[in-house]
DNA sequence: AATCTTAATTGGAATAATTCTTGATAAGCG
DNA sequence: CGCTTATCAAGAATTATTCCAATTAAGATT
């Protein structure tokens, strides 16, 4: 009677059941994506995660960061030509980007919104992902420059 | 009395108005992306451009390409990890991506719809560029699909 | 518990898009 | 017509990411 199917399967159970193995890497880079919950790249994955496994490479980390993709725990971020960062959050949601500081924000899909609603589909398009950046200043970001104007 | 105020101006004007030089190779990057109206790559649009001037060099290309974004008279597309692409339609749009065929095709703002009505943002931040990619299937890729699968 | 099979990891080499560098060219001004 | 400075061309350099081949480790099987 492991597992009742009324809870949300845990992280080792979604990749049992795509039929890989959660080893040491791909805890220890799950870990350290829930752990701090920013938008980390995978070089900052690869720095934070060697504190906990020493010997690990940073190709097993690009591999772990696919699989853990791939098992939808964890969602890619593509921005500009930046390198790719990757994001812990599974609910729908957007990213605001502050090009005065870099922080990556989390914007949550208003209830009952749809991005579909605010762009014309011309015909028989089926979506099946999106993806959503904001650019600009960042509230921290913000005051401060206010701040500074003022003096 | 040259270039009346009550008209767009021109890509000529803009260049200058930037202080920049409208020279052969920038003039034939811009045609060439104002000619098809896709969304071709920078190495499609150099391929492109060197029928008409076939001298110019791959990095002159992504500089015209660069000065040409920058006076805002073109505008980059960024999806996943692919090659940046360039786009002639100023208009305010988001993009479909169609993972059949590769197609990228604009979606309009539907008027009166803003993408800061669709998600929420936790504070003041101030936007100044936001940018939306979808992914699916297109529309004839949709009809083969359905085609296919009724034999 | 030892063995077997196969997935996963490593470290380094390879790739691909883009940027940088340096010397040559060409615009536009005086 | 010459001067100054932007622009261009060609190739080298950079950077994120992927690939590859050899080693290691999981977990099933005996």
């Amino acid at each position: 009677m492991a597992t009742p199917s009324n809870t949300t399967p845990t992280a080792d159970e979604t990749i049992h059941g795509r039929g890989f193995r959660m080893t040491d890497q791909r805890r220890a880079v799950y870990d350290v994506l829930m752990g701090e919950r920013d938008h980390p790249t995978a070089v900052e994955v690869f720095t934070r995660v060697r504190s906990k496994v020493p010997t690990i490479s940073l190709a097993t980390v690009y591999n772990c960061l696919d699989t853990l993709t791939g098992c939808g725990l964890v969602k890619t971020v593509a921005h500009e030509r930046e390198p790719a960062r990757y994001c812990p959050n599974l609910e729908d949601h957007a990213h605001f980007f502050c090009e005065a500081c870099g922080a990556v924000t989390d914007l949550p899909l208003r209830s009952r919104k749809k991005p579909e609603d605010v762009w014309e589909f011309p015909g028989d398009f089926a979506i099946s992902h999106h993806e959503v950046s904001f650019s600009g200043t960042c509230p921290k970001c913000s005051a401060k420059a206010a701040k500074t104007n003022k003096r």
